[in-house]
DNA sequence: TCTCAAAAAGATAACGTTATCTTTTTGGTT
DNA sequence: AACCAAAAAGATAACGTTATCTTTTTGAGA
């Protein structure tokens, strides 16, 4: 059987092809009655309206895009489930916009699929969301966007954001850190290209100037986000620092390899070495101990994201003018045991410890 | 600017829209001198063909579905990895199709989202390409499907399928297991309703009888494909069965659970306790020690499923009757440090052995 | 040179909606 | 009852392609 067009719906309704479109996109001035006629009409034929049609004549689209270029697993999974909640609800397509962002033609082929597609709109997450040279090429060219970035939320916004905290996630995990008698706090890293590691590794500086801490350069190292530079760095800077009794690693992944890193060095975690991450990921109840960390809300982030941008495309929105919705997301800190009181044996070398027999 | 359209391509090439829709659509029916002309006319205007009116009007359609139930992250990543760059290459966008195989109406709901966007046609993983109540239900739409799903290969398929060798790559990691000199192996099962769960289950079964060892129900627990179930299931068996030597998880996030639960039981992986996984994912290389594991390519698979699909798209092959493609993809067992020679102090009970002092 | 089938190209309608413009209906006022 | 502005509904073209059908061109053979 074939699939029922408006055609169909307004024969049976017995009215006008216009009144059966203006019922789709509830319009207020069609009348109760002749509505419900069409209603009818339309659930007795089963008839769903064609959105390639209604893209193709019409100015709106259906269907929007979220690109990535993050190679962290559960941050892609909970960014779409996100997203592909709200899409549900509002009936729109989600399609997935590749994008290299460090690869030529970065601009040009973002602009050729959205073009292509006939995206509404593109929910962006860091690093792309933090290139200007990217969102604002996208924003010229009539695309509606909506950005996921790192804090602290700014006046000067181009598009709908939602700001995560990672400031104030650093800050809090540094702090509590400090509560527990540490004095020598390892940092590390993560991608210095993206905004993100900056927040927090400010909210980590902040925490250390609050409690007269001076920032000790041989315990901040440089890194990227992954499982193998948390244990690389942590084996670095426990080899060279004995001294350091907690490391707080920029996100959980890295927090793992630190954990595996002390392992290793059969240190104790956190008897021997407090160690912190930040994002909850899923990482985080997968190591031993399970990880204290800043839990970042991915799936509520993007959501949130995915929202805006929807509420963007309604048409009424579009004579607003220049502002735009923001929305910050506090990262509250989760405390689980890869942290503990600093100890007194652990203010000697760790050299000097009683060893595991065998 | 407006986008060029293909009357400005004509207009400019002189020549008529049908030619230039053939030029678009590679029909070899255009003289070479012809093609030239409307080729110039394209580049001069930057001319790229509008995907909605082509599918709006036309039979085909650019846009491919994939679809997963599934919570593991890596798995999806890899998978969507794998799609979209086949996608890339062949000039179809990439909508993600939501499902909830256990929840109501999955059916139903499938087939709104893929009429509703006009899919070509969709890329399906386990679960939901081993219920062929869904698949029958799609292809009987005239819905083209790649399916993805755990061999063995069968004669009998609805449609191109890309099957990867659980059983093999199980039976690989269990002989091996089995040459270390263990012969008390445990096994945790994962979701019993995965097709895959089965094939590995076998794998284990059949290894274990080629070299005349008696399957030890106490020895086999069924479990889910997570860290936490891996991590609990093992505590139970080591508890219960101190003599194991060995331990089988059905995929690496398992055998990460099995080593932290060893861990925390204080016996040393894999001096005390071996552990094998199966995946090769990211967590093979997260564990301490890094998981012996059975490779499953799974970006591969969703490359040559996506090929598979686009393939099958194409209109020359509609006419090919009922022949499909299919491929299997081989797990090739990867030897790393969490699995060793059995040792003769293992062969005593773990509660018998010197502890870490403190 | 002529014929004619095959090859190449063109004319036009159609896909299923929405935009624009026009006409009809409604109901409050005089 | 007549009037008229506002509300409701209709007629028709258009979005940018491809499908169908028709016409023109080509070139091999008689």
């Amino acid at each position: 059987m074939k699939k029922a067009t408006l055609k169909d719906v307004i024969k049976l309704a017995g009215v006008s092809l216009r009144t059966g479109s203006r019922v789709i996109n509830n319009d207020p001035t069609v009348r109760p009655a002749t509505r419900e006629k069409v209603v009818d009409a339309m659930a007795k034929l089963g008839y769903t309206p064609d959105v390639t049609a209604r893209t193709l004549r019409g100015a709106k689209s259906f269907m929007i895009g979220v690109t990535y270029d993050n190679l962290n697993a559960y941050y892609i999974r909970d960014l779409l489930t996100g997203v592909l909640k709200v899409c549900q609800e509002s009936g729109y397509g989600l399609q997935i916009v590749p994008c290299d962002s460090g690869g030529p033609d970065v601009i040009q082929k973002l602009r050729q699929n959205i073009q292509y597609s006939r995206l509404a709109g593109l929910v962006m997450s860091p690093p792309l969301s933090e290139m200007p040279e990217i969102t604002d090429a996208l924003l010229s060219d009539g695309t509606r966007l909506a950005l996921i970035t790192s804090g602290p939320a700014e006046d000067q916004i181009s598009s709908p954001t939602v700001f995560f905290d990672d400031f104030g996630g650093a800050h809090a995990i540094t702090s509590y850190v400090i509560s527990l008698g540490h004095r020598k706090i390892g940092f590390i890293w993560g991608d210095k290209s993206h905004k993100t590691s900056h927040g927090r590794y400010n909210g980590y500086a902040a925490a250390l100037a609050e409690h007269n801490i001076a920032l000790d350069a041989s315990l901040i190292l440089e890194g990227q986000y992954t499982f193998e530079c948390g244990f690389e760095k942590t084996t670095r800077m426990l080899q060279a620092n004995p001294e350091v009794t907690a490391i707080f690693a920029s996100n959980d992944e890295m927090a793992a390899g630190a954990i595996a890193a002390a392992r290793n060095l059969d240190l104790k975690v956190p008897d021997d070495l407090s160690v912190a991450g930040f994002e909850d990921s899923p990482f985080a109840k997968q190591t031993w101990p399970h990880l204290t960390t800043a839990r970042l809300p991915t799936t509520e982030i993007a959501e949130a994201s995915a929202k805006m941008l929807i509420q963007e495309l309604r048409p009424n929105s579009i004579s607003q003018g220049k502002t735009f919705k923001t929305k910050v997301i506090y990262s509250q800190p989760i405390i689980r045991d890869s942290t503990a009181k600093i100890a007194g044996s652990a203010l000697f070398n760790h050299r000097g410890r009683c060893f595991p027999c065998s």
